[in-house]
RNA sequence: GGUCCGCUAGCUCAGCUGGAUAGAGCAACUGCCUUCUAAGCAGUAGGUCUUAGGUUCGAAUCCUAAGCGGAUCACCA
């Protein structure tokens, strides 16, 4: 039983005595109330004026006289031109907290017997994960854990893109200027000692262009002739070919930033329980591409060349398989992905990469769909915004991206120099010190990207963007810290508030039924985030609460309070609203603290 | 050029399937620490919701067009 069920179905009745009226439960729908006026819910009736063939005050009126009259939760009603705001009885609100208090599955819904995986991160192995990886990262975790909460069966997985020329690029750099460089004796990460010689690559290719264009070459020829991209192309081919010498040293090469990637994993609190290797999967789809030939979904050209055509669903034709009869990009994905459907008969399949390749996806869904997979239906692209810096767009190549796994340790600094400031580490000891600083600084990262809408693109100023106060991962965190601090007082002079005595509780203060109606939005917000793939809704939602319990906190007493049902119930509030920000913040993969 | 996405306070962002006087945070200003953690609370100020039409009781929200910004449209990946 659930409030606005219950008000919902009053109105019906409402509607059903006063105007002999069969109104749909679906058409009527209960707004929260502005809080400028009484109330907590707001039934708006200017829809039905046809129905009650009066004024949108005495149809107000009328609706709210039959609901105060006939629902016990109504206590009293008041019209504000045609909107009815409803005030709730007090005891509603502690039934409704002694129902959420008793739930040992908070913020965990019932199994709903579905497999959906999640594809984020898929790195490539040629550089270092930057800023736009972190919000990749971050978000596909946090999607994850929230389709879990919602039910489902969750499989993370990482397609890890190992392969073709941009990989080639930085083994040819090595072999030219690695001099046996390790990431033992350069003292580099391995992620960050391959990134090197990508960069040098692009460095000694341009210069190479530099010098066909001083010789007479045209920009177009001289891209095409430089030594460095012949040899990098090469490389690919013996790659291909199953060259000993090539394949040991991209195994080589590999490895080092597997350790290095590893390493960043660990940090973000990130992880995965499967990987997909490109090396592995480049070559499937080639039995999809004769599939769709059979079954009329792809065609032919003259040159040999398949094709599917979607301009009925407002696309191109499309390229599937060469005219030489090898693969592009496309077809190795619709071959992963069956694959992930074998392995896995997955209900759902979510894919978490940016919006760039919006097109891609689309394509590559319809396809899926008009070959008549089971899972086509259940495919879907969490399209992300890029994140922008103040100078722009990140380019590797020009270096003005933001290193991950720099950033996370500038925030952890951070974190570790506000703490200080505020000399709130008396009696730690130096590993909770740092621990608490990581807890911070990863925190304030991970929801300053995961509270933006993910399909929006967002600003990131390294400078000024990452605040420890308002609306941060560092505000959420210190209301839990706070309340812990409330719950181990009480442990300490011996308060229970397992079991507060409810009915001794006389009245309620605004802030107190507020914090209640808003505790009790959680499971509503888990559905939504998990509809929306958005984060950014339970990031929203912790900060408005932990607000709310800010306020609660500032205006009521809790250990002055000499009422001791009173004093337990307002601890249990405080305890519930913990469980709820932890449960929730870790449904973004943040930790809290229970001292800051 | 075709297609798609975005435009809300000085800055960064909310605004649910159309509903009341458009909301937060930061920055600015004012109060509140002898009482449970001031990384907090309360308050002031800040808006022609890019523009122009349309739909209706009612539009930031829906439709059309324009402007600005971005992405994408390879027998690349």
């Amino acid at each position: 039983m659930n409030i606005q069920e219950n008000i919902i179905q009053g109105i019906q009745l409402a509607f059903q005595n006063i105007y002999n009226y069969d109104l749909p439960l679906d058409q009527i729908s209960l707004a929260p109330t502005r809080k400028e006026f009484q109330g907590t819910y707001t039934f708006v009736v200017f829809p039905f004026l046809k129905v009650s063939q009066t004024t949108p005050e005495a149809t107000a009126n009328q609706i709210g006289e039959y609901l105060k009259g006939n629902l016990p939760v109504v206590a009293d009603f008041n019209v504000v031109k045609g909107f009815l705001n409803l005030v709730l009885n007090e005891r509603v609100w502690l039934d409704l907290f002694q129902q959420l208090y008793s739930n040992p599955n908070l913020g965990q819904l019932p199994a709903n017997g579905q497999k959906v995986m999640v594809e984020y991160s898929s790195p490539n192995t040629n550089k270092p994960l930057h800023l736009g990886h972190l919000r990749n990262n971050f978000l596909g975790y946090s999607v994850a854990e929230i389709l879990k909460a919602n039910g489902y069966e969750v499989i993370k997985a990482n397609l890890v893109n190992d392969r073709g020329i941009h990989i080639c690029k930085s083994m040819v750099a090595y072999q030219h200027f690695g001099n046996g460089e390790t990431p033992e004796t350069s003292g580099l990460k391995g992620d960050h000692l391959a990134g090197k010689y990508y960069v040098l690559f692009d460095k000694e290719y341009k210069k190479q262009i530099d010098e066909l264009k001083a010789a007479g070459k045209s920009e177009e020829e001289a891209k095409k002739a430089a030594p460095f991209i012949l040899e990098a192309q090469e490389m690919l081919r013996k790659w291909e070919a199953n060259d000993e010498a090539v394949v040991s040293l991209w195994k080589k090469m590999n490895a080092w930033v597997y350790a290095g990637f590893d390493a960043t994993y660990r940090k973000m609190g990130v992880n995965f329980d499967k990987f997909y290797y490109e090396s592995d999967t480049y070559l499937l789809g080639k039995d999809i591409v004769e599939e769709g030939l059979a079954k009329g979904v792809f065609f032919k050209k003259e040159n040999g060349s398949v094709w599917v055509d979607l301009t009925d669903e407002g696309l191109d034709e499309k390229l599937v398989r060469r005219a030489d009869g090898t693969s592009v990009y496309i077809t190795q994905d619709l071959g992963t992905a069956d694959l992930k459907y074998k392995d896995f008969q997955i209900d759902k399949s979510v894919y978490v990469v940016g919006n760039e390749q919006d097109y891609h996806f689309d394509v590559l869904f319809k396809i899926m769909r008009k070959l008549g997979r089971s899972y086509g239906d259940g495919l879907y692209h969490l399209s992300y915004g890029m994140v922008d810096l103040p100078t722009g767009k990140m380019k590797s190549r020009e270096g003005t991206v933001v290193d991950a796994d720099d950033l996370m340790q500038e925030m952890i600094e951070t974190a570790e120099q506000h703490t200080k400031e505020l000399g709130k580490i008396e009696g730690f000891t130096e590993e909770q010190a740092k621990e608490l600083y990581e807890i911070l600084g990863l925190g304030a990262l991970k929801y300053f990207l995961l509270k933006v809408d993910p399909k929006k693109r967002m600003l990131f100023n390294p400078q000024e963007s990452i605040e420890f106060q308002g609306y941060t991962g560092p505000f959420v965190q210190y209301s839990h810290a706070r309340i812990a601090a409330i719950l181990r007082k009480a442990e300490q002079i011996g308060v229970n508030y397992q079991s507060p005595d409810y009915d001794s509780v006389s009245e309620l203060a605004e802030s107190e039924s507020a914090l209640i109606l808003i505790l009790n939005e959680f499971e509503r917000k888990i559905k939504m985030a998990a509809d929306e793939y958005s984060p950014a809704i339970i990031a929203q939602y912790l900060f408005d609460l932990a607000k709310e319990y800010n306020r609660f906190y500032a205006e009521v007493p809790i250990f002055h309070e000499k009422d001791h049902a009173i004093q337990a119930f307002r601890l249990a509030l405080s305890a519930q609203t913990a469980k709820t920000i932890k449960k929730g913040m870790s449904l973004l993969g943040i930790n809290v603290p229970e001292r800051m």
